[in-house]
DNA sequence: CTGAAAGCGCTAACAA
DNA sequence: TTGTTAGCGCTTTCAG
């Protein structure tokens, strides 16, 4: 740890230490040669802020924590860019913390900030979350938090999240207009609002359609690609197979092609795929593949920009400013 | 924040907050009852130690950070989760910091680590690197740093690498073997460790075979998609274009493929591709896609381990701790 | 086994 | 415009 602190750089100008402090903070009530000479010396040392010592006094660290399943998902990827975008803006410090889709894990990290590490969350919760306690905890503590994505419904704070209810039904509706009969949802958890909001869009395209549905539409599936993978195989391995599939989350779109190769199941002539996904290899998949993409960037930065609201003005009440931003569909071969 | 601290639980319980402070610390100092109505307590009201304080009080914050160049990249996802894994173990927090393959902003980032924020670094540098003032700036100050992956060669510390020089090699003699007369090097960085090796060992194959090279079988990309597209176009669009690519990043096989496309240049056919990469979806590419696969997830929780060693013992030697952990290489139908 | 007290480095009243 | 001083919450001697 650097050995320079504020005491040092007072001493060796002969001013006191709070000078030095405000003159760093550039406050109006010092002189400007002050300033100047604190600067210069600051410089010269190679001094910096004590992060622990300031936040502990001002109560403040001037950063943000990420809270988010995984970061190996073009979905997360880009919108961790959206939120730093803003975070530099503002000169905040953005931390990112993964859950690997372990409630346990995710509960603990919101314990922690408690403490006061972070001044805001942003959070993407993990499937397995079934009760928030520990979120309103943190709210209680006076943490402000703002979900994106996967939001937890009953949380009362703003949630920016993107059309998943229609997205599910234009994926739906794509799927018949192209002739499938037999039409399955890959869903990655039940208690995941994203991949319920997106189901039920598409029971209603079906619906709409009077196609009836059935709770066997829906394939559950984990967070454990060997799971996912021998449990798709047995599904399309049957002969009454689907011949359309849905995939909720971009993970599971691999899987998915890897067994259609295995099994020799020829996209779209088969079987037509379309995906929830962001990945920017969907062009060159063999076939490239439909995507429902979210604007993931924009999301992260609404998200984000939020937050800082929130800091910015403590009573701001935050619920009033969910959002909804959509996704839009483009269509490639794996439904042709 | 939370308010209830030490001096809470103290009043509560009628005792010191140094008893409360060594009974939370489980120390042999206190009593067994104690300790108990000390822990009971601390659960009850939901107590949270204040992260800054004992930081600054102890000089230590059981935090390492890892920077990076970005997340949205198989290799780096995947040598976080090791890091994390050995993390975990060892009881530290695992902050994510993203240079953006900006130096200005790994300086940044490095400079303020030096006030503490985090007990030690594991980084993979940015391409832009060029002079490391920073990274011994920070070494001085006393904060230890391992590299993997991308290492700066003139530090004095430990580097997790993969056998870089080989795999260059490994790429060239199969493309030759495939029969490929024209073989061009995309290259990220002329700055950066692992291409210029990577690069060194695909000149060597050819050299061995007696294939003269020239420097124009080193193509410059940048961290800049749209350049890269329109400047591998031309490239490949010229008549004395190359017959075989080694993309030296992953990101880079995307932007290769999508021109293939455009150029209607059939692969392998047409011209061959082997990419250093860790995608899960190389085998569903169109063609799939050949690929050197480096140990990702191996090399961050050695680089993690590595780390903690240090941190464990003071005067450890991290110089002598390098590592080169292999990579494999993987044949699929990109260079058939 | 427990407690008193000093102080980590910084900020912000309040005084001068 | 500058300085004095009292802590932020915690850890850690040292004394009892």
């Amino acid at each position: 740890m650097n050995n320079i602190t504020i005491k040092t750089l007072a001493e060796r100008l002969q001013v006191s230490v709070a000078t030095v402090s405000k003159a760093l903070k550039d406050s109006h009530e010092i002189g400007e040669l002050t300033k100047q000479r604190v600067r210069q010396m600051a410089e010269e040392l190679n001094y910096v802020p004590n992060l622990y010592a300031s936040s502990l006094r001002r109560r403040k660290s001037k950063t943000i924590a990420v809270v988010l399943p995984e970061v190996a998902d073009s979905y997360f990827s880009l919108a961790i860019n959206g939120i730093e975008s803003i975070a530099q803006k503002k000169g905040y410090h953005v931390l990112i913390y993964l859950t690997h889709e372990n409630y346990r894990k995710q509960e603990e990290i919101l314990k922690d900030f408690q403490s006061g590490r972070v001044d805001g969350v942003l959070m993407s919760t993990t499937t397995e979350t079934t009760d928030h306690c520990h979120v309103v905890d943190l709210q209680i503590s006076g943490v402000p938090i703002v979900f994106f994505d996967r939001v937890c419904e009953d949380i009362e704070t703003a949630k920016i999240t993107t059309n998943d209810f229609e997205c599910g039904y234009i994926a739906g509706e794509l799927l018949l207009k192209q002739g499938c009969k037999k039409i399955a949802f890959l869903s990655i958890s039940s208690s995941l609002s994203i991949s319920n909001k997106r189901a039920n869009g598409f029971h209603k395209a079906l619906a709409d359609k009077n196609i009836k549905t059935s709770p066997k539409d829906i394939i559950d599936c984990k967070n454990d690609e060997s799971f996912n993978y021998s449990h798709l195989k047995k599904i399309l391995s049957h002969k009454n197979r689907p011949d359309g599939i849905i995939a909720s989350v971009e993970k599971l779109t691999t899987t998915v092609y890897l067994v259609c190769k295995e099994l020799n199941l020829r996209i779209p002539g088969d079987i037509k795929i379309i995906s929830f996904s962001n990945l920017v290899s969907a062009p060159i998949l063999n076939p490239s593949l439909t995507t429902i993409t979210q604007p993931a960037f924009e999301m992260g930065a609404v998200a984000a920009s939020i937050l800082f609201k929130a800091l910015e003005k403590p009573g701001f009440q935050l619920k009033k400013e969910s959002m909804v931003i959509p996704s839009v569909l483009v269509e490639r071969d794996s439904t042709k």
